[in-house]
DNA sequence: ATGATGAAGGAAATCGATTTCCTTTCTGTG
DNA sequence: CACAGAAAGGAAATCGATTTCCTTCATCAT
């Protein structure tokens, strides 16, 4: 207890109030500070917890945190909430509703300050009604909530540009002279997935080329099959997909079949997601700053913590085209 | 308030404790939990934390959250953990000493629970002395820590079997034909690959074949500069690369010199990081049961905080030869 | 001179359980 | 029948801050 070593009870904890507006002098505060560094004190984030209805920590709820993308993300937000004095839980939910479910009730539960969905929602009406009652206990003691995939919930989001980044990439295979250039994107209740189609749709629209999308599981082995459905009837001389996870599997399914990318195939991916060096050939993609997602997400619940930010805005974050090995020319051009 | 409803405020407490050996009859247990459950009580986290001196959450503190090998281990935890109504605070260090004690740092004064270390510690004395009171400072609190890499410190551990996994892949090797084979090994102060060495020289040895140990960083650069080392050189028919991260590299580099994998050279890694279906050629590898050995360590942590297990003993985990197609016969024979 | 205003800081309530003491009521035994 | 000892449960302290009320002065305007 600092409070021995200074003189007062209630006026330590004012003095050490970061942004203090409390009247306090300044030869106190002086007395409190030079005695809590003495003394080493901090406060017990517990008890304050208590009184404050808040413990000093965020979480972040992702599908799958094995997942690259995900994995990304969690750096990038556990880094920029530590330095804000803050513990970062993660919860994966391996893409199952109740999974995710049960945590966010922990999470509600535990009061933590902050929840940052890094996956995008369900369609699913029982699973939308439960969020929106958590949603509504979390900001009801103070917490805040964001969004770094597009949902239906209307939360403050961080959000790369999907739409933008998958016009820019369909432009790219349409510069190499592709027509047929299908899109493999992911379930229509993905609206990650969804936005990309759309940004797909629009660059084929304006360049006059008949757009055709398959959707598959927004996973490796759904883009797998996919791809194999694909080379049974007359494949296209290009595919666009939705995800670098999934065009692992388009890759995969490729060589199996010795089509060889990209002189028979070019594929394009979408996020940058690392180990992509490794694969054969690299893969061209659109990269995703999911580090930046994390940690902006992590500065968005901050502002919103600090009663500033209380907007419900939508911020887009710019990406960019990395173009690799796995795209080129159609044959005969 | 759940007393209210039910008759008693102390009674409510202890009628409610999960391992009760308090004196409640069972009368009036009965209704403190229908009353309980009428009223959906949960008793708040933070009050019997800050009475407790502990929160129900553990730590895992990993060296890079994107490396698949920790992702896994974490996936493991989260889901043990959460079964156990405890949430998982995951601390990326990013391979920075000063960034892991920070961490360690707010977990105790947090009060989690327990800590689990999913990577090895450094053998720097001022790191050493730090940790040692950290550790210190958790077991005071009653809060307990796990290991799942060999460390210094004594500590409850649950580990992979590295010496017996290595011999199994050297053998393997030896068995193939190979004599010449050279190992790509860790740091002297990385005690994991430390391990894998000796199981590599034993299996050697037994054989009367001559080890050859190259050192290279932790990492897949690391790794690829070895290699490069290596082709300079009078090149080995067979590598044993000490995990799969830094095989990564090594396949890397062989493929940007056109040397063809295994047909030129065999290359075996270790742990089966997910993502090396993914790799051309699909590379040979020990199994670690990286997500059971988190499930383990939080397994553990419970024992110790349930006050049965406290010895330091290490549990060792099987592993398990995983034959793809990185291995094969040495040239001629 | 006097009341109004505001700054500085202390006393005590509060957050919501757990835990430590008790007190009361049985039960069994000499 | 009296009394020890156990069983059941309540009152109050406790965990360590934060926050709400006050009280006390000093300053200023009327």
């Amino acid at each position: 207890m600092a409070r021995q070593a200074a003189v007062s009870p209630t006026t330590a904890s004012r003095a050490l109030d970061p942004d203090n507006h409390h009247p306090v002098s300044d030869r106190t505060r002086a007395r409190v500070l030079a005695a809590a560094t003495r003394l080493g004190y901090r406060p017990n984030p517990m008890a304050r917890a208590l009184r404050t209805s808040r413990v000093p920590t965020i979480a972040i709820v992702v599908h799958d945190i094995t997942d690259p993308y995900f994995a990304e993300i969690v750096r990038g937000a556990t880094g920029a909430a530590s330095a804000k004095g803050f513990l970062t839980v993660v919860c994966s939910s391996d893409r199952d509703p109740a999974t995710e479910l049960r945590y966010v009730e922990m999470l509600c539960l535990s009061r933590v300050s902050g929840v940052i969905f890094a996956g995008g929602g369900l369609e699913e009406a029982r699973y939308r009604r439960r969020m929106a009652e958590y949603a509504r206990s979390i900001a009801n003691y103070g917490g805040a909530i964001v969004a770094l995939a597009p949902r239906a919930e209307r939360w403050p989001a961080e959000l790369p540009n999907n739409r933008a980044g998958a016009r820019l990439m369909t432009e790219h295979l349409l510069a190499l002279g592709h027509r047929k250039i299908t899109m493999i994107s992911g379930p229509a209740t993905v609206r990650t997935s969804g936005e990309r189609e759309a940004g797909y749709l629009d660059a084929m629209k304006a360049a006059g080329a008949n757009p055709v999308t398959v959707r598959a599981d927004f996973t490796t082995t759904g883009a797998a099959a996919a791809m194999a459905r694909l080379l049974a009837g007359t494949p296209p001389t290009a595919v666009f997909v939705a995800s670098d996870t999934m065009a692992l599997g388009v890759m995969s399914e490729l060589r199996r079949q010795d089509v060889v990318v990209p002189a028979d195939i070019s594929v394009a991916g979408f996020d940058d997601i690392p180990g992509l060096e490794f694969l054969h050939p690299r893969l061209t993609t659109v990269r995703v700053p999911m580090a930046e997602l994390g940690a902006a997400g992590v500065a968005r619940l901050m502002r919103q913590l600090d009663g500033g930010d209380s907007s419900t805005r939508t911020q887009l974050h710019d990406v960019e085209l990395v173009l690799r090995e796995s795209t080129g020319k159609p044959r005969g051009k």
